[in-house]
DNA sequence: TGATCTTTGCAATTGAGTTGCATTACAAAT
DNA sequence: ATTTGTAATGCAACTCAATTGCAAAGATCA
């Protein structure tokens, strides 16, 4: 009765580990980038994409992954670390799309400020983007 | 040749004052809230869902408004103060997005951390949006 | 095994956003 | 005032990510 680290971090999050959830959060967390729907359609071409679709959204909604909407209409998603719950404002962290390559990136050590929000404005998450020029794209 | 408060503020941004145009600054201005192109198909009934459409994409490009990514998957805009120049990080500011009534609203007086970034990258704008829920919506 | 629940695949639909092109309105020039 | 050119508007069609319905396949348990 061997279990792998990622079975066992599935089963950790409520997920039922079946053979294609595996390969996907393998490939997340061999990848250790952000990635959208499309990506695992190229990545996954035997697979259908509704399938990977609801992959992912198991997987958002068991909080394994976070969601990140940046500026590209598209929809990525990036694994949360180990013991991330996914709640305000101390898992959120920023984000960066760069406008070139289109590529975005996780910024794990910067964090949010605690806001101090008008009265009666309840948080529960955050989506803070950077947009820009990445390394690979500054000239 | 008198000329309206509105004629102006589109003129001082290069955008030549129609009729449409006037129309649908003015209600913006009088709303004073985040609106989306379905908000304007529905105060202009009589208009064109293109021409609405164009219209903001004018006023974006020319700054008189800027754009928000909340978590809705609807693109929001915004009227820019008088002497914004939606430049980073000075004129961006924090945006909430309520669950419950799917409303956006404008913090200006919520700016952003001028943060630290990674080696070689560079900013031009951000999008940093607080979501949870409004006050008519917190019971 | 049989019954039941979950997962996956296929097909179709939704809906926001966008574009091409014809028409109309406007403004400058004659 | 008429012509002429440019910009704005309207209509229709299209793109594309996201989402849903339903049937087939697979897993779980009695
Ligand atoms: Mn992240
Ligand atoms: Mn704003
Ligand atoms: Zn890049
Ligand atoms: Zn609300």
């Amino acid at each position: 009765m061997k279990m792998t680290i990622h079975e066992k971090r599935l089963q950790s999050r409520d997920i039922q580990p079946t053979a294609m959830r595996m390969r996907i959060l393998l490939f997340m967390a061999e990848t250790k980038s952000v990635i959208s729907l499309s990506d695992l359609e190229e990545k996954f071409t035997h697979a259908d994409r509704t399938t990977l679709y609801r992959t992912l959204k198991t997987f958002l909604e068991h909080g394994l992954v976070h969601q990140i909407n940046d500026a590209s209409g598209i929809t990525k998603y990036a694994l949360c670390s180990e013991n991330c719950t996914c709640s305000y404002p101390d898992d959120v962290h920023v984000h960066f799309y760069c406008l070139s390559c289109e590529q975005t990136f996780c910024f794990p050590h910067l964090g949010i400020p605690n806001y101090d929000l008008p009265e009666n404005f309840t948080p529960s998450n955050g989506n803070f983007v950077i947009t820009g020029s990445c390394p690979s794209c500054s000239s």
